[in-house]
DNA sequence: CGCCAACCTGACCAACTGGTCAAGTAACGA
DNA sequence: TCGTTACTTGACCAGTTGGTCAGGTTGGCG
């Protein structure tokens, strides 16, 4: 019998071998894809296993369930989500930290839209599956480095808005062109131009957020 | 035989009885409400009825398909949507009309959250239902409203941002509030206080939006 | 009151969905 | 080379889903 499969996060068994690597990988982005247009009821693991170029049963040998598949992707997904605002440093100039928390934001939102569109859905329905990790270590998270923002304004370093508010501007903001890439190729009329609109994004946000909140009237 | 029904928006017959116009409003509300949660494939309209407090062959004889329906509600939400941006006056004081615009949004955001939602999902599955209408007549108006942005820039009443991304800006910043309320709220701790959570989004938005368009260090 | 169209429903169906299983094939260490 | 284990699959199943239909009930108007 061969029932050491089904790595998703809990069996504490021998290291995967190179086509359970593979696969996983494959299945991971086939899910990734589908699970971010259809959200998680939309989505099916006949789609999934197609889109990953294999059997379904085959699919469901290395994850065990639909919600096993999902559970594996969105928790990568949340992982990266978060980097950039743990990496904001309280020891540096606020202009420049927030300057480079909103670029590594913009950048992860053109380099994994996919990722942004998934959890996106899944906060659309409800966060059903992340919950807890929203009032949990994502609250936290946010209160901590609020607090580091407040030091800022309370040091007259930054105009003075609410921090959490700002933090769900730039979250807004940047997730946006992933989220409603489709709506933005549409109205700009132009399919390809991806690398262009990220580049007039930037600056354009740059512009807002800085003198927005460094132009010294406080 | 009674087949004067299903109107989506097409039969040019008698006006609708009472009941008729009351059934088709509950329709209305519990399909903007599933759809907005699960999007166009993960909503039964097993569900949707359910929801509405009927039968399911009666919701369908009202509409006679799942498409109908969606097309309906989400025609209606989009229509509701450009409202505001459609109301941005040239003549008018740019950054006053900027401040209503912002205000309108955030106002819409507040009142029909569910509408957002059901947007938002439209745009995240891909825009198949609306791709059309966004190239056409969304682009249209923005450009249009884009060109009268343009034009207070260029006389120096406001700073030099590209008006596109500016107004891309202001719909992430305002719908946000709408499309990831469950996040904004385990993030901030408190399910009921919609009404203060409000008021601070819309100081903190008015105050970044304000003195980065219009403190004059162009 | 009597009639007709509007309204409503339980029962049904074919297609799809998540998931299982027995059996077959490929990889690889001894 | 051979056996064990990892890998893969077609066929299948029970539950769900979008949609139909024949027939029953109700509202309102003459």
């Amino acid at each position: 019998m061969s029932d050491v499969l089904n790595n998703t996060s809990e069996n504490p068994e021998k290291k995967p071998t190179r086509i359970q690597a593979e696969n996983q990988r494959k299945i991971g982005e086939a899910a990734l894809e589908t699970f971010a247009e259809f959200g998680f009821r939309g989505a099916t693991i006949d789609v999934i296993a197609t889109r990953a170029g294999m059997s379904k049963p085959n699919m469901l040998y290395y994850y065990k369930s639909k919600k096993d598949i999902y559970l594996a992707v969105l928790e990568q997904t949340l992982k990266d989500w978060l980097t950039p605002l743990v990496e904001l440093d309280p020891a540096g100039d606020p202009q420049e930290e927030i300057s480079s928390y909103i670029r590594r934001k913009l950048e992860l939102s053109r380099q994994h839209p996919k990722a942004s569109r998934l959890f996106a859905q899944e906060i659309l329905n409800g966060a059903p599956h992340i919950q807890p990790v929203l009032s949990g270590s994502l609250k936290e998270l946010v209160e901590r480095k609020c607090a580091v923002i407040q030091g800022w304004i309370d040091e007259g370093k930054m105009a003075r808005v609410d921090p959490v508010h700002l933090v769900f501007m730039i979250w807004a903001t940047t997730q946006h062109y992933a989220d409603f890439q489709v709506q933005i190729e549409a109205v700009m009329g132009r399919a390809g131009a991806g690398p262009t609109i990220a580049k007039e994004a930037e600056k354009t946000l740059m512009s807002v957020f800085i003198s927005g909140l460094f132009s010294g009237d406080t």
